[in-house]
DNA sequence: ATGTTACCGTAACGCTTGTTACCGAGTCTC
DNA sequence: GAGACTCGGTAACAAGCGTTACGGTAACAT
């Protein structure tokens, strides 16, 4: 007998995926071992079979969050031909300007809400948020080479907190901010920071 | 005999009051009746002969905090002096600088994602964040009476959508957003946008 | 003084929750 | 092919939830 790791491990990205169905569409207090295991068509057995316990499924939904947004920023950042054209793109990305990033936007204020009852969940929203934090920072600094550091800080913690809470508004109320007027204001932002591409 | 309806509304305000601090200090999932008449310091049958049920409590408990901070914003805005002051002291006392501010920001996030079940808070965010934004739109074409409508738009959801971010993130991680470095973020980007006082 | 009424705490109801125990079906080993 | 083992579904459990019904108490009116 053989218990494939493959297999477990792609039933607990499905069943990562049902957590954000359910935490995108019926919110935080829906959010039922019960309501996953529909979402993800299978019955409650199977979800505690490859999970211990409620919370370590939401602690693998939301790392494992992290990790798809990480790479796919990180693939942005390679993809890019500039400095500035990587800090646009990756800034981009991070607001809700479409269906798909707008339930992701909604799923990442639904798990920012449950950290606060959770140690561990605030923990690794730290964790990510700093390493966030320096990434975009990093990619200030390559952008404008000669800012000293604290102007580096200043205008990549305005850049990220635009970013970061334009995305929630738009999850909130997606025809007051649609993906245009996102898009004018991150590029007024730039603009007026001299970050233009 | 009489029925005193001042202390009715003081009875549904401290219950209020009770939703707020049982929604910052143990999370959305724990805003429970028995919860909230613990931290009230009475009985839920008190609670439940104030409100038809839990759902009009939170509903009127949001719209509670939405009539405090309007009020606390208009206080600001007469007693600033020029229209850019008016703009900052709005603006500053939106971001999550103390520990009250931080409170109030976390119950801000614990709210939103509530709206994602209820229809009700839903369309309550939305008047009263369309009402903010419009507010701050009229702010920054006071602060600057010559720049086209777009700019305005888009300066003033740029400068809302940062300020509203780091409110979040600072309730999630008050350490590593202290209010020194969302000064300088708040500054560096009215500077940069040619708002400064 | 007494009946009435509003107020609010107590206790219970039905329901849903997370979690556990059990059990059948399929699969690999020898 | 028989047996052991893993997987996953079913059903039950205690606990906690929102809500309701009931009872006692205090204040008012007459």
């Amino acid at each position: 007998m053989s218990p494939p790791p493959a297999d477990r491990a792609a039933q607990g990205e499905a069943l990562s995926r049902a957590v954000w169905d359910v935490l995108a569409q019926q919110g935080l207090e829906k959010l039922t071992v019960r309501a996953v295991a529909a979402a993800a068509g299978c019955t409650t057995g199977l979800v505690m079979h490859r999970f211990p316990n409620r919370r370590a499924l939401l602690l693998h939904a939301r790392q494992l969050l992290h990790d798809t947004t990480r790479q796919r920023v990180e693939a942005l950042e390679a993809a890019a031909t500039s400095p500035r054209e990587a800090l646009r793109a990756v800034l981009r990305q991070c607001m809700a300007t479409d269906p798909e990033t707008i339930t992701w936007s909604v799923v990442w204020v639904g798990f920012l809400a449950a950290a606060v009852a959770d140690a561990e969940l605030t923990d690794m929203h730290r964790r990510n948020n700093r390493a966030w934090r320096q990434r975009v920072e990093r990619l200030v600094a390559a952008a404008a080479p000669d800012w000293p550091v604290d102007q580096v800080g200043a205008v990549a913690l305005g850049l990220i907190a635009m970013t970061e809470g334009v995305a929630a508004l738009a999850a909130a109320d997606p025809a007051a901010y649609p993906a245009d007027q996102q898009e004018r204001m991150l590029d007024a932002a730039l603009s007026a920071y001299g970050l233009s591409c």
